[in-house]
RNA sequence: GGGCGAUUAACUCAGCGGUUUAGAGUGCUUCCCUUACAAGGAAGAAGUCGCAGGUUCGAAUCCUGCAUCGCCCA
């Protein structure tokens, strides 16, 4: 055996971590990763802004696997390709962080100005964040790093801020009081969006209410008895029956003794609870429409912190859940509870926070969604835009359908500030401003005040919901809001495709396409592609909290960048959850091992390291060289389809399987050195690393390391011919030759019939045998001969014989394969009852085929109507199975001894 | 309550335009450390494609209903 250099020095396990780093500096340093434009087509890809300070968790893994995917396969096929990246200041996520990390050091919020606050924010913001960009470079992601943005930096806000001035001259922008979604553990306002509803068994309480100067008593059903307190009226159907005598009458609030009205309205539901209503216009959204009909008074009996208020005039000061339970017990000692029921129901939680939504009364920003976004919700249902998969469309219409004013304010100091200055306590005492000097003018214009002076105005302490930042982000990653005409928001913008996951379609895609339309008056990107949710084996989301989801960079350090990748990539179709295990992992890295050893095994027969120049054509006279060259181009242009539709678990496969059952499997088998310990011949050798390049090339997108690694080992190359910017392989039609495949198809298949008789008859792949062919014609006879060399490559024969009209050999065991007969005499070794039961088995398995082909042929209807094709190839297929099955016969006939 | 989707081998999943008695990976059985790879090779077993109807020459695939599960919205 030949101890060549190459083959000692090549290990022989593939070791990730020792080329990930090497290649990811060498991509960055060399700029590979970063755009400028030129007069290339562009290719754009926004990273969906991971928060600011998180944490890389297998969503973002998948997320961002797939989108170098595409920038990558972009890059390769001579687009200019930018992937921006950059984080989110995720103000209620971030705020929340550092209000808790200020409370650890005995500090609370209230201590702080915004100013001092806003110092240890940005403290946090510097120390943290950036770690997810960072551990995205570990899993290879391409991202222009030069062009890295966050939304709360100065450009970005400015650009917020002049959108808002703009939406509200444009009078999108209004303020208003409306019943919002509290959370009270955030103290802020939140979007329709942001509220999680949950269905939870709770229980219903009856509560009877006294009616004034009377007997009677009136039975209402809540959820909430806590809010009892600031019931204004109780509230029945006005053509329910069983109440009409109490219409119009006074009712007696417990606790309080209070005296509020009992009215009629249609809204009450007559089959629910009691079909009596109690009314909290302060606490309940239909509650509070029911109280704006009727004039009711609204009593707001919440602190902002979830305490009750003094207008509770009970309880004062204890938390919304303690009052409830003191108050049904109150309820039961004043005999005034009457009834427990259990009920399913849904109950809003913040998303952020976990705590349970309070609806509350408040005032509020809004933006009025009815007509800006209707381009957006048309360019969507005509696939402008398009969604992958488009299943997705269905949904986006039902929310643009429905679409409801969007609550913007948030009660929070991380953020864009709100560019409204009030200088009186009037709901309109206010101006939108870009700057304290024209608030002031605005102001002592539309107060009629020339004497108003700074100390007279003050600008609202809320901020901007996070969303109102993002949804801009294609556009401002260009400075395309500050700088409407810039070169470079015109090349780029629109950007191509968008991946993201479903669950932020309302949150971020939907408003990203409405800011587009009315900022930029285009479409932000082409194709939104949406990935499933990562999920454990149980089926559950991962999450931090749940523990469940394993660390993504002890992953890679245990499976590789690619192989996790691969992994990942494997089982999730677009639009479908992954129900994440390891052992995806494993065949990710076990596919790397196996490239890894097969470029070793062509390694080890170079003479010399460096002595392979590329061979582009192939030996037009080996099939081997046209099957394998057949099969490349198939396989290109099916993975271009496949790519094309963002079919990319289908692209992954295919190469997967090119490499490793074509390639692997047979073709290096094939074009191994004839002798033992003897290296492959130049020219094979130059052809099989040719094909090698290829192949390593369709990979590169989901493999990027070790297809760099290889190919660079290959062959030495200047910086500028590294992998990454490689041309993407271009489809030949002319490669493919149906005839080349189906004629190596049938010597696989002959070539399995003779292994599966060694495995049967307990052969060892070392004992030589006689392989005899009964060929089904001249033609046939022909093509086996002069390829007779495939089949004594690939089995240890003493002998081979072909030729039409073969007689069988004495004792046998034999197979028939498409017409031809396979003989392996096996004099003495041969079981004959056993081959009778393979050979009968194939009998069967034909017999039941056939059964099928003539079931459809003698069908009239299948003759009349089924195109001609269709019925021709079943004739054939009829035709075929008998040929074979009359020499199983024969051959089963004779071994009767 | 409204909408969307899923149900295919023991497990996790593909299956795009209707037509080789349904594919992959894992697991399982048998054999093999055969001149790269045991993280490997060879052979094999394994599925009435959730149920019931319908359309069609032909249905895992299209339609309807049902069951179970999931997601989104109210």
């Amino acid at each position: 055996m030949s101890t060549s250099v190459s083959q000692t020095s090549i290990p022989k396990h593939f070791d990730p971590a020792s080329v990930e780093e090497k290649w990811y500096r060498f991509w960055e340093e060399n700029g590979f990763f970063h755009s400028e434009p030129d007069d290339r087509e562009s290719y754009t890809v926004v990273i969906p802004p991971p928060n600011v300070t998180g944490v890389l968790h297998m969503g973002h893994m998948l997320n961002n696997t797939i989108q170098d995917v595409l920038v990558r396969r972009a890059r390769m096929l001579g687009k200019n390709a930018c992937w921006v990246p950059g984080t989110d200041h995720a103000s209620i996520a971030t705020e929340a962080k550092v209000v808790q990390k200020l409370r650890k050091e005995g500090i609370t919020k209230a201590d702080l100005t915004r100013e001092e606050f806003l110092e240890h924010a940005w403290e946090w913001t510097d120390e943290h964040g950036g770690i997810i960009l960072q551990q995205l470079r570990k899993l290879g992601a391409s991202c222009d790093w030069e062009r890295t943005r966050f939304t709360l930096e100065d450009d970005l806000y400015e650009s917020v801020i002049d959108c808002f001035i703009e939406l509200y001259d444009r009078g999108y922008i209004y303020r208003g009081k409306r019943m919002i979604n509290w959370d009270p553990e955030a103290q802020t306002a939140l979007s329709d969006e942001e509220v999680i509803h949950r269905e939870e068994q709770s229980k219903l309480y009856h509560v009877r209410y006294r009616i004034k100067n009377s007997a009677e008593w009136v039975t209402i059903a809540t959820t909430r008895p806590e809010t009892i307190l600031a019931d204004t009226a109780v509230c029945v159907h006005p053509e329910d029956e069983r109440y009409q005598n109490l219409i119009g009458k006074t009712a007696i609030i417990p606790i309080v003794e209070r005296e509020v009205p009992v009215i009629a309205d249609e809204y009450v539901d007559m089959e629910y609870g009691t079909g009596c209503l109690k009314i909290t216009p302060a606490h309940d959204e239909n509650d509070y429409q029911i109280g704006q009909k009727h004039d009711l008074e609204i009593i707001d009996m919440l602190n902002p912190d979830g305490t009750l208020s003094e207008a509770a005039e009970h309880y004062i000061g204890s938390d919304r859940f303690e009052a409830r339970q003191r108050i049904i017990d109150e309820l039961e000692e004043r005999e005034q509870l009457v009834d427990t029921e259990k009920i399913n129901n849904k109950i809003g939680y913040s998303e952020r926070t976990d705590a349970v939504i309070e609806p509350r009364l408040s005032l509020q920003w809004f933006c009025r969604m009815d007509e800006l976004s209707r381009p957006a919700h048309e360019n969507v249902m005509n696939d402008n835009i398009q969604f992958h998969p488009a299943k997705f469309k269905n949904s986006y219409n039902h929310w643009m359908e429905n679409i409801r004013d969007w609550c913007i304010s948030r009660q929070l100091w991380w953020g864009q500030r709100i560019p409204a200055w009030y200088y009186g306590h009037g709901k309109d005492d206010y101006v939108i401003a870009k700057t304290e000097n024209e608030a002031l003018e605005k102001a002592r214009e539309k107060s009629g005040t020339p004497s108003l002076g700074r100390d007279d105005i003050r600008q609202d302490e809320d901020v901007l919901d996070t969303w109102f930042s993002s949804w801009l982000w294609p556009i401002t990653v260009f400075d395309g809001i500050k700088d409407p005409d810039n070169e470079e928001i015109n090349y780029y913008y629109p950007t191509d495709d968008l991946v993201t996951a479903p669950e932020i379609m309302f949150f971020w895609v939907a408003r990203m396409i409405i800011a587009g339309y009315e900022f930029r008056n285009e479409k932000p990107f082409s194709n939104v592609y949406y990935t499933g949710i990562v999920r454990d084996s149980q089926r559950r989301k991962m999450s931090k909290s749940l523990g469940n989801s394993p660390d993504p960079i002890k992953l890679m350090e245990q499976y590789g960048a690619d192989g996790v990748r691969a992994g990942m990539l494997f089982s999730s179709p677009a639009g479908n959850d992954l129900l994440f295990e390891e052992q995806l992992c494993e065949q990710g890295r076990n596919f790397a091992n196996k490239i890894w050893n097969a470029f070793r095994f062509l390694s080890m027969n170079k003479k010399e390291e460096t002595d392979y120049s590329p061979e582009l054509r192939i030996d037009e006279s080996n099939l081997v060289d046209r099957w394998m060259f057949s099969r490349l181009h198939e396989t290109i242009d099916a993975i271009n389809n496949d790519m094309e539709s963002f079919r990319i678990n289908e692209a992954l496969h295919k190469i997967y399987s090119l490499i490793w059952d074509d390639f692997c499997d047979w073709y290096i088998e094939l074009i191994k050195a004839d002798e033992r310990g003897a290296k492959i011949p130049a020219d094979r050798l130059a052809r099989g690393l040719n094909f090698f390049e290829q192949l390593m090339k369709l990979l590169h997108p989901f493999m990027p390391f070790i297809t760099e690694e290889i190919w660079q080992h290959i062959r030495p190359r200047e910086t500028g011919e590294a992998m990454i910017v490689a041309s993407w392989p271009q489809f030949d039609s002319t490669a493919v030759s149906e005839d080349d495949q189906a004629l190596f198809g049938t010597i696989q298949r002959i070539i399995s019939a003779v292994r599966n008789i060694r495995a049967e008859f307990k052969m060892s792949p070392n004992d030589e045998i006689e392989l005899l062919i009964n060929a089904k014609d001249k033609q046939t006879e022909e093509a086996f001969r002069q390829n007779s060399w495939i089949f004594e490559k690939l089995q240890t024969i003493a002998r081979f014989e072909v030729k039409a009209g073969l007689s069988k050999p004495g004792t046998s065991a034999s197979a028939v394969v498409e017409g031809s007969e396979i003989f392996v005499p096996l004099e003495g070794f041969v079981d004959i009852e056993k081959e009778r039961e393979r050979i009968q088995k194939e009998i069967n398995r034909l017999e039941g085929f056939l059964k099928s082909v003539e079931g459809k042929l003698s069908n009239e209807g299948f003759i009349n109507n089924a195109p001609e094709a269709v019925v021709q190839r079943e004739q054939n297929k009829k035709q075929d199975t008998e040929t074979n099955l009359e020499k199983l016969r024969g051959i089963l006939s004779e071994l009767t001894a």
